[in-house]
DNA sequence: ATCAAAATGAGAATCTTTTTCATCTGAGTT
DNA sequence: AACTCAGATGAAAAAGATTCTCATTTTGAT
């Protein structure tokens, strides 16, 4: 992510801007909360405010730069639109996250769109489940 | 609903949960939300707090008569669970939602959380889009 | 009718996210 | 390098959904 590449999306490139882009690349965890991001911030010492933290993932996710999901715990959360779009399986158990994509499904989901009249902008798949080892234990 | 049912489900016969589950069968909409079934039940003279309405239909979902979902709105709606389970498409101009169910992408599910090694409990699908009457217009 | 346990209503509290607004900054212009 | 101002920011308040607290009421069994 660089200053350009900011400015193509039509947004100054701010220090808080480039910075919660850092974070996500850097990966602390695949999928963060806003307040994940807010506190990596801080952490590395930046002085930014929650609000803002906001504000940008808004944007990064309007100029199509990472994606947001509703893993069901009442709050977003972010990754990079690396790799594209895939869907989630859950832990309820650990709240471990594991990534897939199923052409089966993706296709069978455009056909019900088509069947009941949709034009299909998006669509969210989350399955929820005991993982392995907290299965064992 | 009688009281007997209730019972059943390990709960008291109280008015506040006869009622809330009178509403849901009057089919006012087929998907509510706590803020629709609490207004309903003021709409139709019954003196209810909406805390009562929270605690009714999140005991209803433990007691598997009703279901939850998250239409990505950020509130929660339900429904009586007539018919079991289902996915659902939105509009996402309208707000129109239609239901399907699809046993290939049932199966699929299925074999992905095998697969991951998951004991698959749930899972949620919304398809988005845009449904035929906003687009011709 | 009596009584303990369970349920309720009102309002406070919590949690996530958005809005407001005074101040600051990025990036063209002189 | 100084000038300008639309756009961006931080802090705090506000909003919106849901849960919690607690004094009071109701239920269901005796
Ligand atoms: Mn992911
Ligand atoms: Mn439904
Ligand atoms: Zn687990
Ligand atoms: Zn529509």
């Amino acid at each position: 992510m660089t200053s350009t590449d900011l400015k193509k999306a039509g947004l100054k490139a701010t220090m808080p801007r480039l910075r919660v882009f850092q974070i996500l690349e850097e990966n602390h965890k695949r999928h963060m909360s806003a307040e994940d991001v807010y506190k990596a911030l801080i952490d590395s010492g930046e002085d930014v405010g929650l609000a803002t933290v906001y504000r940008v993932l808004t944007q990064f996710e309007a100029a199509g730069l990472i994606a947001r999901h509703h893993f069901g715990d009442g709050h977003s959360v972010f990754e990079l639109d690396h790799g594209g779009h895939h869907d989630h399986i859950l832990c309820v158990k650990c709240g471990r996250v594991d990534e897939f994509i199923d052409e089966t499904i993706e296709q069978r989901q455009r056909e019900i769109a088509r069947n009941a009249g949709y034009e299909m902008t998006d669509h969210a798949l989350y399955i929820y489940g005991i993982c392995n080892s907290c299965r064992n234990k």
